[in-house]
This record gives structure tokens, sequence and C-alpha cells, in this order.
DNA sequence: TCTGTAACATACTCATAGGTATGGTTACAC
DNA sequence: GTGTAACCATACCTATGAGTATGTTACAGA
């Protein structure tokens, strides 16, 4: 139900923004150089934004509401006990997740150099060590191992998109489970 | 011992680059702005330097000659059986390895921009990897479960730099010291 | 004292960035 | 058909970037 691509919207920018943050960093995001990608000039950019920052509030904005409150929403969705829970976000985050993880990236790194950015990261990284945490304590009762295991289980998400080497003796998939495993292991079966 | 800064050398630009890169990324390294922040001119750069690429190669090798090569150094130094290694490894990591932390970050982020750089962080967690995997397999014997307790203990060390959550229940390195401890759990006691 | 060279400075080139002012085009309301 | 507002182009400004060609200075050694 796209309207055929005649005019474009505030939206089409900011598609078109987040996506150049992923692949090129928060640098790269200029004005000229996505008028060029999408075939227009500056004239076009100034009629939908006041300026450059008006554009990058807006992409904040937007990730903001496509982030982690879809996949919550998801496994909240689906249900089930705690371990399940757990289980089913460790899935979506490692199997289904994609390029959001890049744009992930991209937005740490503009947090090192832009402390707006870092204070806006630290409050959403404190919602999910939260969200984990919360289902931790279903499971364990203490507060303080459960903060430790969500730190450890959001670390593994970290290192996922972060370290490079290669796997010799498994599939990273397998590896990564078995990370996972030791990390639920002292947990209760799941029915 | 350091002669009172009449001329620059080489060095002295590359340490600035580096310092450059880790505040405010790769693409703020920029020849115009390291000549200010010098107080010099470009005229010094190019006498230094063949072009800009010149100085990021140089950025490059410094890095590889100053970083997981002198921490393993220490570890090595100090000795100890493989617990002993991987705790040490594991407290210089955390406690004092301070903005050399933050160049990593830095580096990986251009890395998701520059395939060579990529190749090359590439090699470099390969390395990690190798060696932390290799103290794990003296205490396990299985290759599998080595690698898989290698990625995770690197895995917290990402996390410590990238998740910027705040403890609620306990100080940060407490935290820390209580998930690198499951990740020990199962280990034989230290002498 | 003369000479060379290391280590810059000066003064340009061209490209691209953000931003502004203004003019043109098209669709739709009345 | 006339206006009006949405949407974009054109032309321009200034600042900053990489890179080059050439002028300048201080000092070491003969």
């Amino acid at each position: 139900m796209d309207k055929p691509v005649k005019t474009l919207t505030r939206e089409n920018w900011i598609d078109f923004a987040l996506q150049r943050l992923t692949d090129e960093g928060i640098d790269k995001v200029t004005i000229t150089g996505l008028a060029r990608e999408l075939s227009v000039t500056k004239g076009s950019f100034y009629w939908h934004f006041k300026d450059r920052d008006d554009l990058l509030q807006a992409m904040l904005v937007r990730w903001e509401e496509t982030g982690s409150k879809l996949v919550f929403g998801e496994v909240e969705r689906v249900g089930g006990d705690a371990v399940r829970r757990l289980k089913h976000l460790s899935d979506i985050v490692i199997r289904r997740y994609g390029d959001q993880l890049n744009l992930e990236l991209a937005l740490r790194d503009w947090g090192r150099k832009d402390l707006k950015i870092a204070n806006i990261l630290r409050q959403e990284d404190e919602k999910r060590i939260d969200y984990i945490s919360g289902l931790f304590v279903e499971i364990y009762g203490d507060v303080k191992i459960a903060e430790a295991k969500a730190w450890l289980l959001f670390s593994l998400f970290v290192g996922e998109i972060i370290i490079a080497a290669p796997m010799k003796e498994q599939s990273r998939e397998n590896m990564l489970w078995t990370c996972l495993n030791s990390v639920f292991e002292d947990m209760p079966e799941e029915t």
C-alpha cells in the first residue's frame, strides 16, 4: 500500500538516513549525500526538516520505537514461563535481528562522541537489563544473581555482533547456544 | 627523557591521531584538525607522511604492537597455572586497561565501514580467542568447551565497555566478578 | 663562513559540507 | 480558472577537508 514514490516524505528521509548510519556511521549521514542518493536536491531536505539536527532527532525517535520494544513485545506476546521467554528472547536476538544489530553498533559509536546520545543509550540499556533481570528474578528470587545473569546474557548478545573471530571446532550458532546453556544451566527445566 | 618538543616526530603525529580516533572516530582524524591541535600547519604533516592513508596505516601498526600483545606478554611473564593466568588476564582487562578499551571500540567501528580494517580485526580477534581458548584447554581438555568458554569470557570483556546500564543492587566490579566466577565455576581450585 | 637538509610555513587548488534565499512546478480546493 | 500550499530546484554563501608547489628557517658539519 506504499504510494508510488512521487514525492518524498519525512519518513523516507529517515529511512535512508538510518540505513546510512548503519552502513557508514553518523558522520556520513550528510544532507548532500542523502539528497544525491535520493536523486533530489537539498531543497527537498530543508522542506521536511529544519536542519541536520532535526533529522538526527527524528532518527533517534524512530529507533526507540522500533528497537527493543518490539522484541520484548513479541516475547511477552508468545509468553510462557521465565525460562521459555529468556530462550525465546535469545533466539530472536541471535537468529532474527539482522541489520538492526548493526544499527545498534552505529548508535553505540555515535554515543561515544555525543553525550546526549550516550545518555539515551544508557537509559535504553537500563530498560533492557531491567527486563532481562526481571525474568531471571522470577527464576532465582535473588536480585543480585539475576542482575549478574542478565549482564552475562546481554554481554553474549553484544559479543555476538562485535567479535569477529571464526570458530574452528564447531559452528558459531552451536557454540553460542553452548554459552547460553551455561548461563541457563542451573535453572529449572522447561515444561 | 622526552626531548623538549622543538620539532614533531612521526610518532607524535601518530599519538595524537590515535587519541583523536579514540575520542571522535576515524572520520574526525583529519590532517587539518590534527595540525591545528598540534599548532603546526599541514606542511609538517606532509613532511612526515605521504598522505592520510599513510598515517592511518601507521596507526594500525602502532595498535597491533601495543594491544593484546602487551597484555598477553604480561600474563605470561607473571605466569602461574591456567586458572591463575585467566584471572590475571581478566583483572588487567577490567581494571587496568583504561582508554585502550575506547580505542578498541573506535577501531571496531572503523572496521564496520572499511573491509581492510575488518579483516585486520578478525585476525586480531582470532589471536585473542585462540590464546584464551588455549588456557581453557589446559583446564578442560575439551576443545569445544574451551572455545565456548573463551567466547563467553571475551563477550564479558566486550560487554563491559559497550553496555552502559548502571547497576542497582551491587557495584559494577562486584557484579562482573560474579559473572567471571560463573565462567570459572567448575574449574579446579587455584593453589 | 658556506652549504645542505630536516622541519616546517605560506599560499594556493579542488571538492564537499551545512545552510539560506528565492524561484518554479504540480495538485487540489473553491 | 484561480489561488494556495506542498514539494522541490537553482544559485549562492561560508567553512573545512585533502593535497601540492614552493618559500623559509635553524642548525650541523666541513
